[in-house]
DNA sequence: AGTGCGACCCGAACGC
DNA sequence: TGCGTTCGGGTCGCAC
């Protein structure tokens, strides 16, 4: 599923492919997927242009003159380029058709994505947006902020990795990562999380962000026909999907639970 | 306010 | 083999 580091990736890689070139024609497939409303979406976007893309967390931000397109990839959004008369497979909602007879197709296998179409004015109060938390590396993003945020929190720091109101940009495979290099019991209250180990948090947060987006991310196969980017991070996971195998630290056996209803990786002897 | 959970989806994995 | 069932996963909204 797409994480922070995916959603970058998508970002840079649109960026070269899709600013400046003005939109013909707009087709939505699944109507479902634009929450705002959709002659307005149809017809704003038709003979504009994009002029910049940008990231809140894993929302896309993409800019028009006066309006702004949001989108969440959910677990299986991605973006092609194709050729304007490909066939429309099965799974592609969202078809802008560019003047050089281009296609970007949005893909979704499962139909969780969404997006909306706002003014400029409204991002300020736009509540998908407005409620993220800082991002791993933002040097706002400080032992003190989120001790204050786990301070009277009863629930596993697990679940507390996933709020994107604390981090903005982990999911499930970052966070089983983080909390392994912060050396934390997934299980453990948030009310419990010490000082040192908030710092630990901080810092690997950074780290493991900093890397996955180096290496375009970790679940992303493909995002256009053009550019077949595997992401890389995938060979460097130490816990993530590894139940049953060695720990890399110490060969202790990597353990799978359920937490809050997600699938949690740890090594039950590093993460004590 | 904090917490848990169902709904949204559909392909894959599983059970019989 | 083939069918029906269960599972997963980010976010929202609702119930408690």
């Amino acid at each position: 599923m797409p994480e922070i580091a995916e959603v970058e990736t998508v970002r840079n890689t649109l960026k070269k492919q899709i600013l400046y070139k003005k939109i013909e024609n707009v087709q939505v497939l699944y109507e479902k997927m634009i929450e705002s409303d959709i002659q307005e979406f149809k017809r704003v976007l038709k003979n504009n242009e994009f002029i910049d893309i940008k990231r809140r967390g894993k929302w896309l931000i993409f800019e028009l003159e006066n309006h702004y397109l949001l989108s969440h990839l959910r677990m299986e959004g991605k973006f092609f380029l194709k050729k304007e008369n490909n066939p429309i497979e099965k799974h592609e909602h969202i078809i802008l058709t560019f003047q050089d007879n281009t296609d970007l197709r949005y893909h979704d296998t499962r139909k969780f994505g969404r997006m909306q179409l706002i003014k400029k004015e409204e991002l300020e109060t736009n509540k998908a947006i407005q409620k993220q938390g800082f991002e791993p590396g933002e040097k706002e993003l400080t032992s003190t902020y989120l001790l204050e945020k786990f301070k009277n929190k009863n629930i596993a720091i697990k679940t507390l990795l996933l709020d994107q109101t604390i981090i903005s940009g982990l999911g499930n495979i970052y966070a089983n990562e983080v909390l392994f290099a912060s050396k934390i019991n997934p299980l453990k209250k948030g009310s419990e999380i010490t000082k040192k180990e908030a710092q630990n948090i901080v810092e690997s947060a950074a780290k493991i962000i900093k890397r996955a987006m180096e290496l375009g991310g970790t679940t992303i196969k493909s995002y256009t026909s053009s550019l077949g980017v595997t992401g890389r991070f995938q060979q460097e996971l130490m816990v993530h999907k590894k139940e049953g195998e060695e720990c890399k630290v110490c060969k202790a056996t990597i353990k799978k639970e359920k937490i809050n209803g997600r699938s949690t990786y740890y090594c039950p002897t590093c993460q004590k």
